[in-house]
DNA sequence: TTGAAAGCGATACCAC
DNA sequence: GTGGTATCGCTTTCAA
């Protein structure tokens, strides 16, 4: 507890503005403005005069006010499925961090992965003006940005491309990740090996089931779908899937999930099966490496997304008028134990 | 921070404003507005010559002015310590929902834990005028907050209480669920149980090192402060001095862990020791059922914290001048193994 | 029903 | 150095 008497302050009289400090320093509105700002051309005395106006009403300056002027907000927006998840959650703070050091704010949204909303609220912050966006974008057309981007705002798309438009993008490898898990699997011995993804809506889930097929082909596996499930990541869909394809006729005998969700489901379903195949997960979480075995996954690295994207973007605002670009980010397979047993 | 105003970009049309769209319908920019508002009194002729004219212009209102001149900004801020970690981005997802619905926007920042930032974060908010505050304080005084207050800012403390400012809160029942923690294990037959946790400058370190002794002292057990550790959760000094204490004289068989940060890293220690004390922890966090045995934990709700306080703040938004506000949130003990163990 | 004029709280420009 | 005035894009007020 503190026991210091508080200085006396006018109490509950609302915001005090520049013409307020003005009228009280005997100065014009536009020498406050100056000290404010700390703009040259003040005299000592005047200075002396604006500042303790300043500490008597305790102005503070109507941010709003003065972006509303010079054109610009400082501010950016995020737009993303679901702020809790833990790839969410890094790229939001590695945004907020790129954004402070360009003294900007961070205005963060959830869509959860519904198109209405996503537009809903990436329209709703172009209304506020920021000055540029950052999406990860729910599956569904994104031409409604059109005339958006042509009235100037920024807008950059991480880890989905939009649908319908040309934008800058930050994506990782999918395919080569998933080949990577693949390929690993097969050198371990495996020939059997199903893939777990998400609807194939959702752009991820069509490249890394690309990749997973390509690695099979390039290592003359066939590809037999009955190993391959597509479906949402939550609910009882893909267990009861996973479950009767393990009692099934020729099982698979490793699994290659399709992101970290899966990766926990299926952990949580076959360390109940008698015969528990091999792992690789796409996308690392946090004990990963606890659990036993370790979970061997394909890591990406969603901090490194939000950077990218968000100094790509900031390099627009700052006048980068180059073509469209595309960034793709590399993934690393880190072997925990689970994806380095046989069949 | 670098505060660099960005050059011109070039845009597209640059932006049509209300101005330009009233010239074009050959109406008065008040009619605009009405038609634009969906407010009543406009002949059915220049309603639909607006409409024409925002279609051809692609014409979508300026909302950062509209506010300016409407006194407020539909946009509450929100500063919390890290929004990668998964307590903090249930909360800011639980927020958003709120703010969502309140057809408000919200500001998000991570403080980094750090008293000067977390400052500047909430005083650069508050310059923007945001309508509301909700705040998971950093330690370090919070007396800055009084000029803004006084000025009407609303603010919601979570998860702790600020210091030497009275102010709503929203907080869990940290001294009840670490009383629930220790008394759990002290039914399962332990005597020597030790407490981990954060640096005493946190709050919530203390309260649930308060609960701890409460606990012992009802169930007649002497503290022992060799069973103690509080200092930082990262780094290499909780997992030496657990080694040691676990090797030295009369090791504790249990161990509460303080937060989910200590029981992890907990574990990751224990699970090399030739004697696995007991353990629970205070926060759940995902896949503490999947580990082997599952980790019994006292949880808090980070999702009815944010919603709880988001709530509250908008209580206060809408006019709710009542006293001071301080919200207790029940925890909640979920046996999974680790502490259903004895000696 | 309609729209001209006066703000909202600051900054930009330009005389003095 | 200094400060008046126009302005940012919209809403509010009020007279027509």
């Amino acid at each position: 507890m503190v026991n210091a008497t508080p200085p006396e302050r006018p109490r509950g009289r609302g915001r005090t503005t520049m013409r307020d400090v003005a009228a009280i320093a005997g100065v014009g509105i536009k020498t406050v403005s100056r000290v404010i700002n700390g703009e040259p051309n003040v005299s000592a005395a005047k200075q002396e005069a604006v500042l303790a106006a300043v500490a008597q009403t305790g102005f503070r300056r109507n941010d709003s006010a003065a972006l509303l002027r010079q054109g610009h907000t400082s501010s950016i927006g995020l737009v993303l499925e679901d702020a809790a998840d833990p790839f969410s959650s890094a790229l939001t703070r590695s945004i907020q961090d790129v954004a402070h050091q360009h003294g900007t704010v961070l205005f963060s949204a959830s869509s959860a992965e519904d198109p209405v909303k996503e537009r809903d609220l990436v329209l709703a912050l172009c209304a506020r003006r920021v000055d540029g966006l950052i999406v990860v974008p729910a599956s569904g057309s994104h031409t409604y940005l059109l005339p958006e981007i042509d009235a100037g705002m920024a807008c950059v798309f991480v880890d989905r491309p939009p649908d319908g438009i040309e934008a800058d993008t930050v994506l990782v490898d999918n395919v080569g990740g998933a080949r990577a898990a693949v390929e690993h699997l097969v050198r371990h011995g495996h020939r059997r090996i199903a893939f777990i993804g998400d609807r194939l809506e959702i752009f991820t889930a069509r490249e890394r089931l690309r990749g997973y097929r390509e690695a099979l082909a390039e290592t003359g596996i066939a590809f037999d779908p009955r190993l391959v499930f597509n479906g949402p990541a939550y609910g009882e869909e893909m267990p009861a899937w996973l479950r009767g394809m393990l009692a099934g006729p020729d099982p698979a005998t490793a699994l290659f999930c399709g992101n970290s969700r899966f990766s926990v489901e299926a952990i949580r379903e076959i360390s109940r099966a008698p015969q528990r195949p091999a792992l690789v997960g796409f996308d690392d979480f946090e004990l990963a490496d606890l659990l036993t075995p370790g979970v061997t996954v394909v890591s990406q690295d969603p901090f490194g997304l939000g950077r990218a994207a968000a100094q790509l973007l900031f390099r627009r605002l700052n006048g980068d008028a180059t073509p469209v670009q595309h960034i793709h980010l590399r993934t690393k397979l880190i072997p925990r134990g689970s994806g380095e047993v046989g069949p």
